[in-house]
RNA sequence: GCCCCCAUCGUCUAGUCUGGUUAGGACGCCAGCCUUUCAAGCUGGAGAUCAGGGGUUCGAAGCCCCUUGGGGGCACCA
């Protein structure tokens, strides 16, 4: 009988998220729903210096939108309340407190100058950078100077004797640190916050988060952690290191790679189910072959022993192939809904308002199997909302045409459009194949040159169909006017 | 500099625990088919001496050792 299942995702809100930061929190979230567990969100923030107003809001967001619901934290609350760190700071300076009066921790005056003048100092005779223990013993006189001085001390933990520290990773097996390398870290800053290392231990333990899944990142610092926990009192949790996503230059992923923020991804045009299915598979799989996957599948088969141990570079293109198979596989009311939502959230400039719905229905099944992104949608459907196109006489003119027979081509399709009883795809293939045989030309050609005239573009979905959703006046009235502007060429 | 992690096609990965088919799939790339364009689809192809070197073994991508390479961490940041 094992504990049940809480995992937490605990972003600092310093600035958006990126896809590294939300990968993390899907595989908390995939884990926590395939084992009936909760997902936890707690917010970070114990940096003053580097809070970013609506951070806070920007992260929800990205998890809202990617569909990632969280059981406590922010806006719902929960019986382990406060989720922000700001709000529990009694909680970590009573612990501190608890760890001076156990020998465990020490006040330290030193200051910021001097910490770094001897970090200088140390790297310059190629030693690890640590603090030399200073203030461990500070004789009466000199602490009764320091008061009078009004200097506020911070905390730091005291390192116990040398000894080895393992910890069990989830991902990664047995590791193992000599606790003599690492020095004796803060806990609680001067201004009365407590760094990471404090808050996150404790509120693991008051939160009873009984996996803590974080990147690779933090590996360095779990031995610190389990460190704390053992003075504090109290039991671990497991834990899972993941690999993290990197840059294309492998490095790991920042600001300079471009955009990183997960909203900036909605903005692109990607689809939330199709970018959570393709960060799954960013350092997991199911099995050798299957790719796409609806959350279900994804809940159901999600296994922290099918999670690989090395970074992942962070590959656009399949995404943008994904993304597609996404827009493949929807009907094609949801796919209309989704442009009508994007242009919606995102006006293109191209694209005619206010938006019609019925208009927009006949439309989107034409470029269904052309779309990458909803980004491309305006691009693609431009010419059915522009009321006048601009053409370039030699785009008109076809390989082995001339001006003549292109406008003589373009004057007899015109008049097979207007004597048409019925105008659907259907019967205009039917009569303009007919057509291009009687004068002579291939469906390149012809074809090409209805295209160009009727769309404005040599590529665009296909003809008939396209020429069907434009309607015949449109249809009409464009031809025309490809035919003044070959005249005037 | 010190500590830790990692290492299979360009990229994401399967296979490693429990050594034994031409190392499998996907994206991308190339070619062909389909075709009124672009896509999509279908078929085929190129692409990994499994980082390198030593062992162990009848047999190693897999187990052991060493080396190299890459990454992460060493703040009153998380």
């Amino acid at each position: 009988m094992s504990a049940p299942v809480r995992v937490r995702f605990a972003p600092s809100p310093t600035g958006q998220p990126h896809i590294g930061n939300v990968r993390t929190a899907l595989f908390n979230w995939l884990f926590a729903r395939g084992r009936q567990g909760k997902f936890i969100v707690r917010i970070e923030d114990t940096d003053q210096t580097r809070l970013v107003p609506d951070a806070v809001e920007g992260i929800l967001d990205g998890l809202r939108w990617l569909d990632i619901d969280w059981d406590e934290g922010p806006e719902v609350g929960g019986p382990y309340g406060p989720y922000f760190q700001s709000e529990r700071l009694d909680l970590y300076q009573e612990a501190a407190r608890g760890l001076m009066e156990g020998g465990h921790a020490y006040n330290c005056y030193c200051s910021p100058e001097r910490l770094q003048e001897m970090r200088k100092q140390q790297m310059k005779e190629q030693k690890t950078p640590g603090y030399d223990r200073c203030c461990l013993n500070i004789p009466a006189q000199k602490l009764r100077e320091y008061k009078d001085e009004g200097r506020v001390p911070v905390v730091r933990f005291k390192m116990p004797d040398p000894e080895e520290i393992t910890v069990q990773d989830i991902i990664r097996g047995e590791v193992s640190w000599r606790s003599e390398l690492l020095d004796d870290f803060v806990i609680l800053k001067s201004d009365g916050f407590p760094t990471y290392h404090l808050a996150n231990v404790l509120d693991d333990h008051d939160m009873e988060i009984s996996h803590v899944l974080r990147a690779e990142e933090w590996l360095p610092s779990t031995p610190r952690h389990l460190m704390l926990y053992r003075a504090l009192g109290l039991e671990p949790p497991l834990f899972g290191h993941l690999p993290m996503i990197l840059g294309p230059d492998r490095s790991k992923l920042s600001k300079r790679h471009g955009a990183t923020s997960i909203l900036e991804y909605k903005e692109m045009g990607y689809l939330p189910k199709a970018l959570t299915n393709f960060m799954a598979l960013l350092g997991w799989s199911l099995d050798d072959r299957t790719e796409i996957m609806d959350r279900r599948t994804l809940v159901e088969n999600f296994s922290l022993d099918r999670v690989v141990k090395s970074g992942a570079i962070f590959n656009r293109e399949k995404l943008d192939w994904m993304n597609g198979v996404y827009f493949r596989n929807m009907s094609p009311e949801e796919l209309t809904e989704r442009i009508l939502a994007y242009w919606e959230e995102f006006p293109a400039s191209q694209i005619l308002r206010p938006l019609d719905r019925g208009y927009l229905m006949r439309i989107a099944p034409l470029i269904q199997e052309r779309l990458k992104t909803l980004r491309d949608a305006s691009g693609l459907t431009s010419f059915f909302f522009q009321s006048e196109l601009v053409y370039e006489p030699q785009e008109l003119v076809q390989k082995g045409m001339d001006l003549k027979t292109t406008s003589a081509a373009l004057e007899q399709a015109l008049s097979t459009i207007d004597s048409s009883v019925t105008f659907d795809a259907e019967t205009l293939e039917e009569r303009l194949r007919a057509l291009g045989s009687e004068l002579d030309l291939s469906g390149r050609q012809f074809f090409g040159l209805l295209r160009v005239a009727t769309t404005g573009s040599k590529v665009s979905p296909p003809l008939f169909q396209t020429m069907e959703v434009l309607g015949r006046d449109r249809c009409s009235h464009r031809i025309s006017k490809a035919i003044e502007a070959l005249a005037a060429s």
